[in-house]
DNA sequence: GGGTATTTGTCCGTATGTATG
DNA sequence: TCATACATACGGACAAATACC
């Protein structure tokens, strides 16, 4: 920031130079960087534009700037050829480069969580976006809105979820957030119970156990079996809050049968307990119906239910939404009235009028269909290529699958051996809140990044680097 | 019986699913009953054998049924009679309007905060989403990024901020966040004292108050004077943490002069404590020279800075940043690694190019200038149409100016004697941490979002409605 | 794509204070 | 004491490049 002292007995304008001079030689002014103009810096410390003139004449007659008549003062490359001629680039181009990664090369990216780039609709984004930008309606975003979110966007999600999950709400029970992290952390903060402890499935979503392990709580591991978290040890357990996955838990994959959702809800209403279901990924389903949430089988309140955006349209999004129990509104009154919502307005709005007319509904089958393609390839890919040295875990829904090695190859060691065939794979030892429940023999392939073509090769890759 | 209709829209397998499905659900199928084998089901319907199997196979995904290889599908026991439906029933169309607010009808609104729409670069931003969402650089935002925000943002706003208000810091620092209630709720979490003790200027921002209110924590208010701040009342009192915002004490409008400024950082190193510097309206500057921020002048990591694009973006945007000494990041990593950004990595990739092409300047400058004008304006006839009645604080700078009432008018009166000429203007007592220490006697007016030309007429009004 | 408004460096003249002779 | 030269600072007019519509 440049300053200057009027009252100095040095001249304004060398102040200037020497300031810039500096800027240039440790760094902060690098090359090809435009600085201000003479007017706009001139009014900026209130003197004439002549005066800063005269600093940036001395700068470029010293080689530090080269000016352009109309189109400003550039800073100099410093080891400056005096034979070569000066080309001003159109606009500067920073080099806007993340730190160093040493990254290997990969063909074949079986990241989970990531989406390609197809995924996003962004024909429509951009139109609706468009359409808000040029309407009257700009107005609505340049005013903070209602803290809990939007409220068309909140009716609209009420009946949107109303009818494809059969979660029953009303608007006010809508919280818009950013992220199902955000949305753990809210309900986290209206400090529901006093004992800072809470059941997890094992293994379970890391970015969930994060937020609670980060705040402090107590985290109780409960196996997952073939049929779900192990309802004997949970209700056995301490715990009077259970962070579950019961649509598609992650990232088993299994689906939480109708007896045992029956039996937790009763368990939470004899214990006064909360179920926090995450249905992270309710959107992907590819046989039969979808299973009614466990919110919608609640009569008692004891179910946040947590959803997001993320897995359908963006994980660079950052909206999801939680929905409280009535009885939990004013405590979240008590803690977060006088707050802003935290997700752009812009984009509330965008989501609002997509839901309402019907696009993303549409989107959403659009996407599961060509999920589901790439989920039925995989599968057919995987046996045939390894069929008999594996157990595929978590079909028929969601963005991934787990494998299981019946020959109890290690993990580490997998992923190693596909990154040599330049094919990415997840590991599974982030989810285990105990490190020794898991055998390590298991990997994820996420399937929302690769293309469908691609997946053979990429499979027959996985098999050579594994089997052969 | 079940019935299907082979010509529903509905595929046959889900009219079985959802009878047998009703029969359990009923009672008529009861717990160990054994049903209908596929083969024979499939015969009496007349359909094959594979579409009675995936009814079934979805009937025991949910727990429904157990099926037992070559001895049949058994019902399973529900342990509970569900009475309650869990159909899911069609969609029902909700109006979408917001809650009923008896609003008064206004016609000028000097409400603070909202900003008038065409202070909103829509077609920059519109250009730049466009560009984004049709490059290949779509697919940056399929995936998560980095925690603390897009590394070119944070580098783009370090050299941005560093020539502007001579903030000094790596773009590791820096941490972009949902607006500056975020951002104080990521300092408050990172807990850098024992003691939950925060001093505040009285009066102060209430958005910022709340937040630690919220968090539990013990407000201590200091006067703030005409030349801001009374250090004499903060050194006395026990508090290692102050919120303070010296380049225009809101809503006072005060300047830190800058041996006061001095002065807080040497109290600040003697006593280990954090002066969290909220820069909220840095960009508007009508007269004189800038002052540099508290963090340019801080040599001993004491200031914790905080910006935001919403005062000369949009309050919509939710896009601040809050940029941490070096010696808090390690208690940043401890708490938040792990967590993602909360700002959508579309925003904050186009916001990052906004600034490398230099526009972020350009319009604040813009900005700067039309707001300039209408600070001018109101200034004008606030003094020609009130001038001896009133005392106008908070001028030169900002996008409000507050008017205390010579007489000793009371705020509620004035507010309501403005509505019935239809003229919105604000009170400041929300912005008091102590009712008891402000007289109510004046009122802020927000010139944001009123246009310029009707600033005359609707201060016309306004000394209508409070000296007639 | 072409016309218009804005921004920008450039050049000009001027004012003021100070040192010189 | 006066005239001159010089350094410093300021603002208006102009043309070209750029942005905007």
């Amino acid at each position: 920031m440049l300053q200057i002292n009027p009252a100095s007995a040095q001249p304004i304008y060398q102040q200037i130079y020497e300031q810039i001079r500096a800027d240039i030689l440790n760094g902060s002014l690098v090359e090809g960087k435009r600085i201000t103009s003479t007017r706009a810096l001139a009014k900026e410390l209130q003197i004439g534009r002549n005066t800063v003139e005269s600093a940036y004449a001395q700068l470029v007659l010293e080689g530090y700037l080269t000016n352009q008549p109309s189109s400003g003062y550039v800073v100099n490359s410093l080891q400056f050829n005096l034979n070569q001629r000066v080309e001003l680039p159109r606009r500067q181009q920073n080099a806007v480069t993340a730190p160093d990664e040493d990254k290997v090369t990969i063909r074949y990216s079986f990241q989970y969580g990531s989406l390609s780039a197809n995924a996003f609709p962004d024909k429509l984004w951009r139109k609706y976006t468009n359409d808000l930008l040029g309407s009257t309606d700009l107005q609505k975003i340049q005013s903070y809105g209602d803290g809990k979110g939007d409220f068309s966007l909140r009716v609209q999600l009420k009946d949107y979820l109303y009818h494809s999950r059969g979660v029953n709400c009303e608007a006010d029970q809508i919280i818009l957030c950013s992220g199902t992290q955000s949305a753990l952390e809210i309900l986290i903060q209206l400090r529901p119970y006093e004992n800072k402890q809470v059941a997890m499935e094992e293994p379970c979503y890391n970015g969930a156990s994060i937020v609670f392990r980060s705040n402090g709580y107590e985290i109780l591991p409960v196996p997952v079996h073939h049929d779900g978290i192990c309802l004997a040890d949970l209700t056995s357990s301490s715990a009077r809050m259970v962070h579950i996955t019961p649509s598609h838990q992650f990232p088993t994959g299994v689906v939480l049968p109708i007896h045992k959702r029956i039996q937790l809800l009763n368990w939470a209403k004899e214990h006064d307990a909360i179920l926090i279901e995450d249905d992270y990924d309710s959107e992907f389903r590819y046989h039969g119906r979808p299973i009614p949430s466990l919110q919608s089988i609640d009569t008692d309140g004891r179910v946040v239910y947590i959803g997001t955006f993320s897995k359908s349209l963006s994980p660079g999004l950052r909206m999801a939404y939680i929905i409280l129990p009535k009885w939990l509104l004013p405590k979240y009154e008590e803690r977060f009235s006088g707050y802003q919502c935290t997700v752009p307005l812009m984009e509330q709005i965008v989501m609002a009028r997509l839901i309402a007319d019907g696009h993303w509904e549409k989107h959403n089958r659009k996407i599961c269909l060509a999920h589901k393609k790439k989920h039925d390839i995989l599968l057919q890919a995987l046996e045939a290529y390894m069929g008999n040295r594996v157990n595929i875990h978590g079909q028929q829904a969601g963005l991934h699958l787990m494998l299981e090695f019946l020959e109890g190859q290690q993990e580490s060691v997998l992923i190693e051996q596909a990154l040599e065939q330049q094919v990415k794979v997840c590991p599974v030892s982030p989810f285990w809140l105990n490190a020794q429940n898991y055998k390590k023999n298991c990997v994820i392939l996420g399937y929302g990044m690769i293309s469908e073509n691609d997946i053979p090769n990429a499979v027959k890759l996985l098999a050579r680097a594994w089997f052969d």
